[in-house]
DNA sequence: CAGATAATAGACACTGTGTTGATTATTCGT
DNA sequence: ACGAATAATCAACACAGTGTCTATTATCTG
């Protein structure tokens, strides 16, 4: 019955890393990424300077190692890869990366303020363009005509999706998730109909 | 004719921060923001590391302002206000976008993946979004019915114009300009027409 | 030209970094 | 439960870069 072993290695190893990124990020909470010290992160970790360095090379290290963990648990709600309906399965995406991020709010805030958001954006559209590009590619016959390449149109989708999402969180999310997720797939999802021509017939 | 006279003070606080500006984006062009000193921009700049002091209170300042500067001059060659022809005045100034970026696409690249993409995603699509909404708001009927919230709609073209772009700069531009253009205008301006009701006609 | 102001040069204390070697504490496999 | 392996600690180190200062020189503006 004694499971959780070998999950990844030594458990001090986890439980420090652990500590190292909650710390990170919850000093992100509080100021700007630059004026935050290595010897800052170690404390609140409750570890030892020296530690630090056994894990990571640098502060930056230390940061995105936090943001991939933070993108694989939005991930990981994620994607429940829609059984037939194709493109609407991107619409319980959506609704489930707005509910994700409303919980996290405030840590979103500043990753997409500030640092974060070069990475984050990468990492966000390209996820979001790859993913909506595999369902339309599905969803399409193999030669249908398109108003652009496919890669393209998952792009411009991913990216309106994503701006939407910045604009919520920027402005402190005036609607709630579902009335937002409303909008989103009302502009979003119908762009996206509409430029694999399926808003012709 | 003596003009340029009084253009913004000192002759020499001009020169020197321009000299701090170009120096800071150059050493950008050569390595990551992080590793760049004071000393070395001050180095390059050919001034002494206090007249740094003198104009900025940390690396930070300096880099937005000189970001400040290139967006200042992206825009500069921008939004020639189309006539009567609301929303096709926009395509003018994607092709515009296009063109002066590709000029500096070896800068761009930097700024975009790097440090400055917080700044200039949230400047250039703040831009865009409000340059759009306007144009959108002119062409329409006061009462218009639309998929969505005006500024909302502006924001979607926004996001999904400045996610190609970046995946255009990214990928080094394969496409030519005015092919890339091209794609960009069927896609967002198309989505565009279609989100305020143009394409049920 | 003269007064004002910007730039320089060198020195200063200070903060944070990155590394080291010796020591202690925890964990994992058997 | 034991013992070998290895992670974490601690104190100390040289070092690089910061931010500030004062006195001096160079340059601009009217």
């Amino acid at each position: 019955m004694r499971r959780a072993h070998h999950v990844g290695g030594d458990r001090r190893v986890r439980r420090t890393r652990a500590a190292l990124s909650e710390a990170i990020l919850s000093l992100l909470l509080e100021r700007p990424y630059e004026t935050i010290t290595i010897q800052e992160i170690a404390e609140r970790a409750d570890l030892n300077r020296a530690t630090f360095y056994l894990h990571y090379g640098s502060k930056e290290e230390l940061l995105l190692a936090a943001l991939e963990e933070q993108f694989d648990s939005l991930v990981a709600e994620g994607p429940s890869a829609s059984p037939e309906q194709p493109i609407w399965g991107i619409e319980e995406d959506i609704q489930q990366t707005l509910d994700y991020v409303a919980e996290h709010a405030a840590l979103y805030k500043v990753l997409l303020s500030e640092r974060g958001t070069a990475y984050l954006m990468n990492r966000i559209v390209d996820y979001i363009a790859a993913h909506s590009e595999s369902e339309l590619r599905a969803s399409l016959p193999p030669g249908a005509p398109t108003v652009a390449p496919l890669p393209l149109i998952a792009r411009h989708f991913a990216g309106s999706f994503f701006a939407l999402l910045v604009w919520w969180i920027q402005n402190d999310m005036p609607q709630p998730a579902a009335e937002m997720a409303e909008v989103i797939k009302n502009l979003c999802v119908g762009g996206l109909r509409w430029g694999i021509g399926l808003d012709q017939s």
